[in-house]
DNA sequence: TGGGCATGCGCAA
DNA sequence: TGCGCCTGCCCAT
């Protein structure tokens, strides 16, 4: 399930699979209608912007999808297995397939449609050319707290609500914490921060927001458990204050009120 | 076997 | 602000 390091994790994959090649799309489920489109067609370049992801085929055409919450692809080495009834999208080369399954888009745009789709975004920091003043520009326009800021994509692109969650924890400022009262201090460490993050986690496939000397173990061999400061936790990972769970527009949001103080402005 | 949950988001009120 | 939608998976029964 995805944050923005997913679908940079997936475009690298699938740029590596396809790219190049003349490949077969269809849609099982047939609720794709567009696939016919562009089947048949050479995929070019799969690229993601923040939790979009884009295939760029050699006739002009994008597809565009968003996993949304449920979204998922399959891989598989060829020949591939029957695709399931729910696969919405299939993609065949010449050695990998892809099913892509409960996916709230899965469309066909123009350039022009995927530049929409950009520009509706704040910077993601998982691509080089993202400018984190944009995003703090963003946050001194913003009225609400901070934890409901970082979730807004047109602020930033590409963080969900477990990013968000300990990206605060991270820098002791409480959700509640009016965004605009972030220093801009403040706001470069937690960019440096997330950068750090999500490179990890497109790499590995994984959010690891703790470090290997507070673990004592290396990332990659640290439990479930081991790999968040608070987010799903039950008690603070630094003082062990019971952790405080809250609806905050309609997710999940989760702080230590200990590290993390209501009064305290970046 | 079935209920509940999930790293999202858009839309109606 | 609340709801609906997309589906897979885990856990309790």
């Amino acid at each position: 399930m995805p944050e923005g390091h997913t679908l940079h994790r997936l475009a690298r994959n699938h740029h590596g699979y396809f790219a190049g090649q003349v490949v077969a799309v269809s849609s099982p489920q047939v609720k794709f209608a567009g696939a016919a489109d562009v089947d048949g067609a050479v995929l070019t370049k799969a690229e993601a912007y923040g939790k979009h992801l884009f295939h760029h085929y050699d006739n002009g055409l994008r597809v565009h999808v968003h996993l949304g919450l449920f979204g998922k692809f399959f891989t598989h080495d060829l020949p591939a297995p029957q695709p399931r009834e729910t696969s919405r999208m299939r993609v065949i080369g010449v050695s990998k397939a892809i099913d892509l399954v409960g996916a709230t888009a899965c469309e066909i745009v123009t350039p022009e449609g995927h530049q929409a789709i950009v520009d509706r975004l704040g910077p993601d920091p998982l691509r080089k050319d993202a400018d984190p003043e944009l995003a703090f520009a963003a946050l001194q326009r913003r009225s609400v707290g901070i934890g409901r800021a970082l979730m807004d994509q047109k602020v930033l692109a590409g963080v969900g609500n477990v990013y968000r969650c300990e990206l605060l924890f991270e820098h002791g400022v409480h959700p509640d914490v009016p965004a605009k009262s972030i220093s801009h201090e403040t706001w470069m460490q937690m960019w440096g921060t997330l950068v750090d993050w999500l490179r990890y986690g497109v790499k590995s496939g994984r959010i690891v927001t703790t470090t290997p000397e507070e673990i004592g173990r290396s990332r990659a061999k640290m439990d479930k458990d081991d790999r968040v400061h608070v987010y799903k936790r039950d008690h603070c990972r630094r003082c062990g204050t019971e952790i405080r769970r809250w609806d905050l527009a309609g997710r999940w949001s989760y702080a230590c009120e200990s590290c993390q103080r209501p009064t305290q402005a970046g």
